[in-house]
DNA sequence: AATGAATGAGTGTTCATTCAT
DNA sequence: CATGAATGAACACTCATTCAT
């Protein structure tokens, strides 16, 4: 491949991420329904017909904006796992930890989490199935925090519910978070959360 | 009124529960916004027409089967935690009888639920904002429990922070239950939940 | 034909009367376009399925109602023509009766009037022709006169274009005076009507 | 604005004439309300969605009719009116100047005044509204001539009435005439209607 | 690559007509 | 005869996608 081709080649992916930013930006404030190719396309600062040279349908917009929201979420979720697993910490101090991660990239993904949560399971079946697996895949990593956990001294339990309530709650609670645009302090939710889930899990 | 407008008042209601019902069964299939009226009239048995002889509009139907869906959901908490407070049981058991209720609720109620919890998000704004607000009416309900537990002895904690775990928790596992088919034991379910929940909340 | 099945013909012609009397007058309120068989149907104070017991479609009603209108109209014509022509009076007398009895009749068949005159165009085309006829009949009514009137030495003219001028003009100035809702004093608007028409017709 | 966005401002104008063009033609043929969007678009050689590039509804199509067809005649009205005004000739010959200008008038513009009388009637009641006002405009501007008349020794008599004889005979006798296809020479109706009227209005 | 007019299948809604009660 | 729920064809309008410029 020439220099010239790989020049023109990155100006194509970057547009391509304008225009998937721009979608992700339209779909939170007119939610995914009342999103029109045009919205994304004015966002965008071009025309309805050029956004077909970068996409064969709206429907590839979609998937290429979900399978971002999935790599990102799976791989932050991993890469603050790993990050809590190299640390020899006492546990608490580790999942506090971990839960900071987590309030940063909330923080700063905000407008990608709120599709994910509030508008994910309204578009088409597939993709609510697509949320589930991320969901579910999130589980099995809180999982093996839990089973680590057990391996510090907690008690006798269904790692897998008990996985189940922390990704239900680490989600619940922070999407709560960002609703309420961040007002209450982060350090008092980490400390809650870490508290009610760690003794919640631990605690004979 | 007549005997006769009596009886053709009662069959006008139960017709346009048929719609409702007809509606709530495709939009769990096929999702609010691939659903058509067409849909909603065939599973009913009846034709496009007729539908717009009990409902003014598409938007009716979803806004009454809204309706009804808060309305159940707010009264069956509302319900489960006056029972919860007036049994002078040891606090663990009281939970875990309240968390009983709640799985009868879930189990009866699947599609509505899964309704309210996946699909809803993806419609228009208004529905969101209905949600958030049946949340928000169910965390209060739930922080009444936490200040309840208090009394027993639970540490100082944020109790706002609490029910909203409580809250993500509850939702979160029981849809991921209904979800999996119910294929979790009930009571290991319940008694995991509760476990992690009184545990975390009480644990000093 | 038995007493009875004669009793129960004179009542079903009456509500066929009554059918079209509603209609005439949901017409005139509503528009011919905007008016459906409910609203004919709730003013004759019956049901919209009862309606097809006395007319075979919607169209019926009209061209009843239609033809009507259009053998009133002729046949009020000709009787006042009738009277004209019998009388032996100055023709300016003569007219200015006739003018008093197309002004008693526009009074007693506003509603009629105004559906032909304001309306009646907008239907289907074959009302429009039905239209055109009836004004064409009247138009060779008036040209009778205009003959009559030569007779009395009126100067030479085209009889054909007098008498849609006198046509124009009756029909004209009665709508204007039925829409004014009869402001102008009855005398007042035939006299001048009366000496426009005969002074323009006659003079030489 | 460029010179590229000009010409694309001009062809949009263009366009949007096209589809007016076609309405109207449609119109006179099939009558406004059995007018369907596809034929409008048929006529024009265009597509249905593309019709909406161009008007918000099909509404907008005839209000901008509407609208054009109520300049083009008050302003037609006015300004042949002013023509009478300046001419310093016997009235009969500026009443008749002024009569060969609404014949070319309603000559070159038939379908517009077909629609305008046999047509708007039959519309919304605000069309018919609108129509009135128009007839209402008109009869103003002949009072003024009929005013003028008396300075030239009219008879004593109610102007308001003479003025409506006056509108309704031009436009009764002109509809007539387009009806009939231009059958009558043209000089020889415009001798006669312009000697009744004149007649009419000036004999003692 | 960029533009936005053109296309037409698809959707919600209306309403004349039918028919079981 | 009377009722009004049921039917379904028809229409206005939308919007993803195409294509000439």
């Amino acid at each position: 491949m020439s220099l010239r081709e790989k020049k023109s080649e990155i100006i194509k992916r970057e547009k391509r991420n304008l225009f998937i930013l721009s979608a992700l930006s339209v779909f939170e404030e007119k939610g995914f329904n009342n999103t029109r190719i045009k919205d994304i396309t004015k966002r965008a600062g071009t025309s309805v017909g050029n956004f077909y040279n970068y996409f064969k349908s709206k429907e590839e917009v979609i998937e290429v904006l979900i399978r971002g929201l999935a790599d990102l979420m799976i791989s932050k979720f991993r890469e603050l796992f790993v990050y809590f697993k190299e640390n020899k910490i006492p546990p608490i101090s580790a999942v506090r930890n971990l839960f900071r991660g987590y309030a940063k990239m909330f923080r700063e993904k905000k407008e990608t989490f709120l599709i994910f949560f509030e508008q994910m399971g309204g578009m088409d079946q597939k993709y609510r199935i697509k949320r589930n697996e991320i969901l579910d895949n999130f589980t099995d990593e809180v999982e093996k925090i839990i089973i680590k956990l057990s391996e510090y001294g907690a008690r006798n339990q269904n790692p897998k519910v008990t996985a189940r309530v922390w990704t239900s709650t680490v989600l619940g609670v922070f999407i709560w978070w960002i609703r309420s645009d961040f007002k209450l302090d982060e350090e008092v939710l980490i400390k809650n959360l870490t508290d009610v889930l760690v003794r919640g899990t631990m605690t004979n």
